[in-house]
DNA sequence: CTTGACCTTCCCATGATAGGAGGGTCCAAT
DNA sequence: ATTGGACCCTCCTATCATGGGAAGGTCAAG
């Protein structure tokens, strides 16, 4: 069935090296819709369009989708990945800056690394002490009531709110 | 500095334990705002409310609240909250379910810390080889760009887990 | 009565990603 | 030439948990 080959070559102007949205999709490895979306908030400077109004990408606009989707691999923000760009594209960059930018991020996942090795530490003691069978008793649920009262019906005495 | 003093008593019929959602907030550590959230999803069943159209919270339903609090801080989904709920609130169940919880959730939690270890590691190795000057060249962006050798060491390049 | 701390509802934003509706375009096969 | 379908376009909605703020009601204290 219609495979449609490239083309697009129809387009006002064009050598080649250039690909629809599709394709560059394919070649970076980023969704169409991340695509369109970081173009959309300026990530990627407006690409070019054919007559029909299509996206066309160059071999250095599929680059830096390369390099977008290698940053967010390592788990940099989009803040992040802006900065990241501009200097990239700035050929007298110093490379502290990009160092910098590399720590705080290194920072931020080891914090978040931290918390949630506590919570899998917590969990851990916790489902240690769950028998995990038929019966009710659980130190999990024990924890997360707040300890101190096994629980439940304890406070039975609401009073009534007529409204 | 009219501090409104515990009041709420010229509601129709109230003993005592009876707080509003700013003193269910402090009471629990909820802030008003996911108070509020909470109910709108059903996580708490529907409190009650004076004749001015104040909510009115319980013991029960703060103890409700500080459990939601809790399971938070261990990094539950609001979906894992929701069953835990239920099985606290039901006096039979078995511990087992419980735990089945709480191990597909440490799982979750692991599999993000290795993520994130990952991520780690690759940066670790990246800005150890990056000078941090005034000079442009940096292995980081070698590597996000993908050019050539951005790659020396072994970890480098992968930035994939299995899944 | 005024003040101001508190409450109410409703709408909007975040960050990164995805889904879908409704409609246009290109090309190959009928 | 028409058709089918793969692809493109824009615009809107959703996710998950959280928070910000507007516009307005209520209550106790000064």
């Amino acid at each position: 069935m219609g495979k449609r080959e490239l083309s697009l070559e129809h387009a006002d102007a064009l050598g080649q090296g250039l690909l629809d949205i599709g394709r560059a999709s394919k070649a970076s490895g980023v969704s169409v819709k991340m695509i369109r979306h970081y173009e959309a908030i300026g990530l990627l400077t407006k690409v070019g369009r054919t007559h029909a109004n299509y996206r066309v990408y160059t071999d250095k606009d599929v680059h830096t989708l390369r390099f977008i989707k290698r940053a967010r691999t390592l788990g940099f923000s989009m803040d992040d990945i802006r900065q990241l760009l501009a200097l990239w594209q700035n050929r007298s960059r110093p490379s502290a800056s990009v160092k910098k930018i590399a720590g705080g991020h290194m920072q931020v996942l080891k914090r978040r690394i931290l918390e949630m090795q506590s919570m899998v530490a917590t969990l851990e003691h916790l489902t240690h002490n769950c028998h995990g069978d038929s019966r009710p008793d659980c130190p999990i649920l024990e924890d997360l009531a707040g300890d101190g009262h096994g629980n439940s019906g304890g406070t039975a005495r609401s009073g009534h709110l007529p409204l």
